[in-house]
DNA sequence: CGTAGGTTTGACTGATCTCAAGTTTGGTGG
DNA sequence: CCACCAAACTTGAGATCAGTCAAACCTACG
């Protein structure tokens, strides 16, 4: 796992050049940044709803994910993050959490106060734009799940959500979509999708049996993408990934 | 209703003086905007789903809908909108819709093109982050709606949408939250709750029994506001309306 | 090995959906 | 001003998908 202040800039750098078109004085500015690295346990939580933020994480290995908890305790996660993820852009604007944030897995991050990244947004409009543009698409994932649990029965909405990682995963470079290991237990696929962990146990047994998927342990072969795609209702326009 | 550039620029200043502190040199940049007024029919779509966006509407009276469609024909709306809203600055920067937008009542709106403001964003940073902070407090209730339809009941689901429907609209100068008309339909209310018409028939039925709200046609009072939270277990705070 | 967390299974329950038939409402043209 | 029509709302009965509860089985790790 990445871990210095150095593979910070690099993993940043290479996001926004993805994203926007940076200049040099951009990238000088960036690498100007006084970032933390860090490691952080699994289960421990970076951001927590009512929190007011004043650094931004940087994911460079491991998973994550955002939650909210209603009143009776149900806890609903809201998205799923990977390396290369910035966590707290919305923070820059907004910096009372409405949400928590946890480590679903072991993870290695850096840190940098939101008021630098602010002052940077302001100084190079390229970066700021590219700032909005990643928490623009933040949105669009959640309209998706929106849609997702709202309309879609459960085999659907599990598959759904197993596409969207696979091709989330590949596009932050961590390998091909059809073959990986799931950071996620089944209780938290069960709070991303609205549906009880017995539930989630007994569609993703349904999708092996209907030889869509291959299971062993967390790891996950997705055998006929086709149909796994039909199966899952699942359009990648909404990830934004095109630049 | 308001119908003239005139009433389009106060609008448009009158919401991002809420939200961000702007200078003379803000304001007069928002007055040189090139708003086009004009009104759209109840049921009309301001934008389709995979359009590519290059004008910016705003709201300047009744009421619209965003929406995406699954596959097989259903639809789920993702938020409602409502007077001072302007629907489309996620497309300063994302230009291709991956939904949907409709009138559900008869609308007047204003019109200027997405160049014009991602230009004014970049020329004055307080507007540009005005725009973003917007688009984030979006993104803060699509997170809501996720955990609203992932984990509350059908009963809860809809006194939440009530809710936020009475104090959005509130905040933004509408009238008083404990008595008003509902501008959209029961199926409506349900593409919104994921939830079929019948049932919310029901479960409104039912709020009315308990003498949690009281109706009349469209006409909607909430009775005993601290029982509506509850039931609803609404925290305004994800709206961020204090600034 | 022992233990805790995660997964799997079975039997039963219930919230929400489906289908189908009224009833009411609001707008429109005569 | 009334009659008509379509859309919206309401009601009832029966079906089903997903939830609940409880127990057993893995498996990774100390």
């Amino acid at each position: 796992m990445l871990t210095t202040v150095e593979d910070a800039t690099g993993a940043f750098i290479r996001k926004f050049e993805q994203m926007v078109e940076l200049d040099a004085a951009d990238i000088r500015a960036i690498r100007a940044l006084a970032f933390t690295a860090g490691t952080i346990r699994s289960g421990q939580h970076l951001v927590r709803e009512g929190d007011v933020v004043e650094t931004c994480w940087l994911l460079l290995g491991g998973y994550a994910c955002r939650q909210k908890t209603s009143r009776n305790g149900n806890r609903q996660i809201v998205s799923f993050h990977m390396t290369g993820d910035l966590l707290d852009l919305q923070h820059l604007m907004l910096p009372v959490a409405d949400h928590s944030i946890q480590a679903i897995t072991d993870l290695s991050v850096a840190c940098v106060s939101t008021a630098a990244l602010r002052a940077l947004a302001r100084e190079r409009p390229a970066i700021g734009e590219g700032f909005w543009r990643d928490t623009l698409i933040d949105a669009s994932i959640y309209r998706e799940w929106v849609l997702n649990i709202g309309q879609r029965d459960a085999k659907s909405r599990i598959a759904h959500m197993l596409c969207e990682f696979a091709v989330r995963r590949e596009a932050a470079g961590l390998g091909a979509p059809e073959r990986f290991d799931l950071p996620m237990t089944q209780q938290q696929i069960a709070d991303a999708t609205g549906l009880t962990p017995v539930h989630v146990n007994r569609m993703l047994q349904t999708l092996g049996a209907e030889g869509v998927i291959e299971r062993d342990g967390r790891r996950v072969a997705i055998v006929d993408w086709e149909r796994m795609r039909r199966v899952a209702d699942f359009e990648p326009a909404y990830l934004h990934l095109a630049a």
